[in-house]
DNA sequence: GTGGTCTAGACCACC
DNA sequence: GTGGTCTAGACCACA
């Protein structure tokens, strides 16, 4: 992972591991690697990891089992699905919507646009 | 105007007199209220206002003329609709399909959210 | 402020804000002083009283104006006695009430106990 | 037993056999399960058992006598009750008052309190 | 001036 | 081994 844009570390990583239980390969109850090691791995300081961790586990996502590790919650999927949809509804959406009235898009376009994307997706897949 | 979110200020206002532009609302060869009446205005430090023009006199979309103000360029409009409609397509598109995928949602969905989004605006105007 | 018990710094100083707006001390709109100005004056470090402000912007008894500092939010009495309320009876409650039964202990001896606790509240305010 | 909350679970298992002595379910003179069974059937660290005994002996209420087991003290319940008591009336009404202070509550509220409580555990009991 | 993030390194309690 | 807290000091963007 390289930690572009304006967006805090500790965020990014809290997202990442946020998307990689909507992905599903993260599973409840599934121990997530200690502090240390993610911050090994990650090339980044363990506090940052920490700051991270203790937001999931705010928003009951992942939890602490003391001296142990952090597991994902049971509710994790559903949690995470829940936020991030209503962050887009409430955040995204009105944004987009707003710049597509600007700009005069419609739907129609955006619709050609995703396409465009998913067949630049699939190639980076492919690769 | 209240400035919330994680988005500066400065930016807030610049884009306010950018989409002002695209809206039509502000034309070519006008001038912009001065640094101190923005800021009054807007209640906000003058310092602020100053950053948020500098900014888009570097955009080329407002051109200082000294000991009188700030004016729209000739070339403004099409400045701004280029910019931003770039920034769309790089920025807003991809977070937006990335997140579409996660969320398991279609261009059709969209396509209902913006037909709720289009009904409530139109409240809002007709109020 | 000397920094007693388990409890860790940051959330002392959290509660002692709130608690002064409880005690109505720190009113609705109020500044509070800034991180660094409440680091020394508490012989903190300043990430520590970093870390109790955020924690208590997250609870939305105060918010940040950029720029300038921290205020007390419009709504923070009502908030902080909801949230204090709540803690009580679903954490402090429970405990009380086992402990007083395996001690024997009526709420008639409770009252006593509140009784002397007073006197010696008062003698001390009035020293 | 889930072991939520702050509190250490090698203090949550010494507190769950301190009360089972002062409820009456363990006597003087009687075994304690070993260290062993006791970790299975909690599903815990065998060593944070044996802190939880160690700390349970400093206190004289449970003694060792090896290769044999661990036996409840001839005066476990006295000195239970004293130190109950002893934290009770030192540590835990200190803070119940403070906060009742602070949330206007008064000795009455906490009795109708109590009346709840005492209705839910029995209906508990009785289950 | 303000807050926000990050690093480095330390110490602690707990399992 | 695990996480949690704290300090010291730095850098940054923003008002």
């Amino acid at each position: 992972m390289d930690f572009r844009g304006a967006e805090p570390i500790y965020q990014q990583i809290g997202d990442s591991i946020s998307y990689s239980i909507l992905r599903g390969s993260r599973k409840k109850g599934e121990r997530i690697p200690s502090v240390r090691e993610m911050a090994v791995s990650m090339e980044v300081n363990p506090n940052t990891v920490q700051r991270a961790y203790a937001s999931l586990q705010d928003e009951g996502i992942i939890q602490n089992k003391r001296g142990i590790g952090y597991f994902v919650q049971d509710s994790a999927y559903e949690r995470v699905k829940e936020m991030k949809t209503q962050e887009f509804i409430s955040d995204e959406l009105p944004r987009l919507f707003k710049m597509m009235e600007l700009l005069g898009l419609t739907v129609d376009d955006l619709g050609k646009y995703f396409e465009d994307y998913r067949k630049n997706n699939n190639k980076d897949k492919s690769q």
